[in-house]
DNA sequence: TCATTAAACGCGT
DNA sequence: ACGCGTTTAATGA
């Protein structure tokens, strides 16, 4: 069940970087399907050989720690491509990844990606590029746990589901309830909700019925800086 | 005592 | 059925 070329690029950002021949042989092994709502892509120590895109919607990942309490980690909006850590270590898969709302899902192949990962270097380049966003975006994370309240907080783990590197077919709106903004900003659903008042009142972004639409990206990502 | 939270409840879509 | 606001009871600063 592969995939036009064509189609291919619609999709993904890195099948651009690539030769006409590379590209097709890509979309030869991707697959795609359809996730429900709250449905599991996969759970932790899944033993899972593909690569994974997000054609659209909206995933977290998430694991349960020591003391059986789960944690939310980060989100993945639309656009976005992760997994090849354990694609190209031969992992098993350290997270549960969930779908927040009904997502289409695309997957390439292991070996697909490993033959790409051999000799492309447009492959290559994006895989760098992308590991760098990430690098910087969770050192700025890091950095800024220490200083920001959970406005903070809120503010930039929204910020990040719309980061136009990581997730190019995002958009401005995401449909996400307000209790899992709250998990992945480690903020309670109480406070969540304050934190989106006081950025609705600041003109940076709008709480719609089934989600926020952002108006200030750039705002959301230096807020309390 | 005051603030914050999780859990329970109820309302509206 | 779900998300959100509110209430309540517990926790801790």
């Amino acid at each position: 069940m592969a995939v036009s070329t064509d189609y291919l690029l619609t999709i993904a950002t890195w099948a651009h970087e690539l030769t006409p021949a590379e590209a097709e042989q890509a979309a030869r092994g991707i697959t795609e399907k359809t996730v429900p709502k709250g449905g599991y892509l996969c759970h932790r120590g899944d033993r899972m050989d593909s690569w994974t895109g997000i054609v659209s919607g909206l995933l977290k990942l998430s694991a349960v720690s020591s003391l059986g309490k789960p944690v939310t980690f980060s989100g993945l909006a639309a656009g976005g491509w992760f997994g090849e850590g354990t694609v190209i270590k031969d992992e098993l898969r350290q997270y549960d990844i969930m779908a927040l709302r009904e997502s289409r899902i695309a997957s390439l192949n292991g070996a697909t990606f490993r033959r790409l990962f051999e000799t492309s270097t447009g492959f290559n380049r994006f895989l760098v590029r992308q590991l760098n966003e990430r690098l910087g975006q969770f050192i700025g994370m890091v950095a800024h746990q220490r200083m920001l309240d959970s406005t903070g907080q809120v503010a930039r783990n929204i910020a990040w589901l719309l980061n136009p590197v990581l997730f190019p077919a995002a958009g401005n709106k995401i449909e996400i309830s307000q209790e899992e903004i709250g998990l992945l900003a480690a903020v309670s659903r109480q406070a969540t909700n304050r934190c989106l008042k006081l950025l609705e009142e600041k003109g940076y972004l709008k709480v719609l019925p089934d989600g926020i639409r952002v108006l200030d990206r750039e705002a959301l990502m230096h807020y309390g800086e």
